[in-house]
RNA sequence: GGCACGGUAGCCAAGUGGUAAGGCCGGGCUCUGCAAAAGCUCUAUUCGUCGGUUCAAUUCCGACCCGUGCCUCCA
């Protein structure tokens, strides 16, 4: 019998189990990015979470149907279309394709649909008329349509705040209220109707020409894709409010049915103890810390260093530490291979998508780490003791073949639970040029002869060239430094 | 001001009403022409501060100090 996964709702503030509610499938929402420009490593950390969130689903045994959409017109994208010269579409397309790019670098499955809001504008004109209809929303001067917030009693359920309070809020003069016309401070945008900035970027409704708001985006993508009502719904604490208190009161007050059963939010990323920001220069993208050299694998594995209720401290010296340990479990598996004889039958994600989290071994505990509300740092402590028995028993040689193979399936099992791509030793090897190889030879040909000058000569010429050498009992290795 | 979260070794980070996972760094040792690698091993009497509850608190309660997020379009 499987177990099953046990996650914090931001609604109930508490541990609920994950189950389908129409029994067939665990059917999800993710707030995808807005393409205006490279995704950073903040925003990677929410697609992370949500991946491994999937996987572990999956890999215990229930099937999935994982939505992530692409905010493809807003304030941001239009400005910075127009700023680029492109259109908006070639805008988007161009930064949606960086981002899958960035996705695959990190080994996130891909969802199952990925909709575009601008894909989806009859969609949301229907649901607005829908709220206009029922008394919801209403029109302003200008042609803009409001969400009437006094009109939805359950409004600030999910963010736990009152309408009170949010008139009293401190971002004092932040809001348009002025420029589009609104009744009430908290009302929010239904439908913007055009501005002269706008240029060729808006659509033709019922209100006059304009381009959705953002929140009925997703409502009205969830509603096409998913229903009324579906499993679960995710995306960056920062999207409680007001993202996501909205798309609640568009969506359960068009259908006037429950909207999400279960809220997942992932807290943010911090950089050095601080916020991420540009103007500090310390908002890294994939290619950024690509360009440093560390691979993408490195830094999904930083990461998941943390719980994911707790804010993350990301640090260069942790991204090394993610790399160490990486190096660790692949040495790990290629030894485990050896001693095995071979790679299990079933070692890719689809197999054990298949036979479930059986026979893990010394990495069951890791497994239960997740299962435990996608406890990732609890995860990696318990694998890497996993990894620590092993290592010993390799050494000690008391490993058998057969246990080898097992813990061997184990620690595939667990890698892809977490998918976290662990290269073998064989697959990190590099093409080493001829004239490096013909130093090298030349080197040990001189310690062999206990020409230690010459030996710790040529050593260093091939550090400056950029390789080291590690001498083992009676041969040597090349290794890039 | 309101709401929410957090402060655990040099760094990152789990955790629990009964006396602190794991990783990185660092130290010692073995090995070694040297170096690296590899192996062995050590590293928080203590969990922001001060009180309270308790046989027992880092874990529960209160106060305070500090940090972070959100408070209308930021993952």
């Amino acid at each position: 019998m499987l177990k099953t996964l046990k996650l914090y709702d931001t609604m109930d503030k508490s541990l609920r189990e994950i189950s389908a509610i129409d029994k067939k499938s665990v059917r999800f929402y993710c707030c995808g990015p807005t393409v205006y420009g490279p995704a950073h490593i903040g925003n990677f950390r929410t697609f992370v979470l949500q991946d491994i969130f999937r996987r572990t689903v999956e890999l215990s045994g229930q099937k999935t149907k994982h939505v992530r959409n692409i905010t493809d017109v807003d304030d941001k994208t239009i400005r910075e279309s127009q700023a680029s010269g492109q259109s908006l579409t070639d805008f988007t397309k161009k930064w949606a394709h960086q981002f899958h790019i960035d996705c695959q670098k990190l080994n996130l499955l891909i969802p199952d649909i990925e909709p575009l809001a601008t894909e989806h504008i009859p969609e949301q004109i229907n649901m607005i008329q829908t709220l206009i209809d029922k008394g919801l929303a209403y029109q302003s001067k200008d042609g803009s349509v409001y969400f009437d917030v006094s009109e939805f009693k359950d409004y600030g359920r999910l963010s736990k705040i009152n309408s009170r309070e949010l008139k009293e809020g401190a971002s004092k003069g932040l809001n348009d209220s002025d420029e589009y016309g609104k009744d009430s401070l908290s009302d929010f945008a239904l439908w913007k109707s055009i501005k002269a900035e706008d240029g060729d970027n808006f659509w033709e409704s019922p209100w006059g020409q304009g381009r959705p708001g953002w929140h009925i985006e997703c409502s009205a993508m969830i509603k096409k894709h998913l229903g009324d009502d579906f499993d679960l719904h995710s995306g960056g604490v920062d999207l409680i409010f007001p993202h996501h208190e909205n798309e609640i009161a568009q969506s359960c007050g068009s259908s006037g049915k429950p909207f999400a059963n279960h809220w997942f939010h992932i807290t943010h990323l911090m950089v050095d103890g601080g916020k991420m920001s540009k103007s500090l220069g310390n908002l890294y993208t994939i290619s950024d810390l690509e360009g440093r050299g560390y691979h993408p694998m490195i830094v999904k594995y930083s990461l998941i260093m943390g719980h994911y209720k707790q804010t993350l401290n990301f640090t260069f010296d942790s991204l090394n530490a993610a790399k160490i340990g990486l190096d660790r479990l692949a040495k790990l598996k290629s030894e485990l291979i050896g001693l095995a004889g071979s790679m299990p039958a079933c070692d890719r994600y689809k197999d054990f998508v298949k036979e479930g989290p059986v026979n893990l071994g010394f990495f069951n505990k890791a497994w239960c780490s997740l299962l435990e509300d996608l406890n990732t740092a609890k995860a990696l402590g318990a694998l890497f003791s996993a990894v620590k028995e092993l290592e010993s028993g390799i050494r000690g040689k008391t490993l058998g073949s057969k246990e080898a193979g097992k813990h061997l399936k184990g620690l595939l099992f667990i890698s892809e639970a977490l998918g976290i791509k662990i290269p073998t030793i064989e697959e990190q090897h590099v093409q080493i040029p001829n004239k490096i190889k013909e130093l090298a030879k030349q080197r040990w040909q001189a310690k062999m002869n206990k020409n230690w000058k010459e030996a710790d000569r040529l050593r260093k010429e091939l550090e400056s060239s950029g390789w080291q050498i590690k001498d083992l009992k009676d041969n040597f290795e090349i290794l890039p430094l």
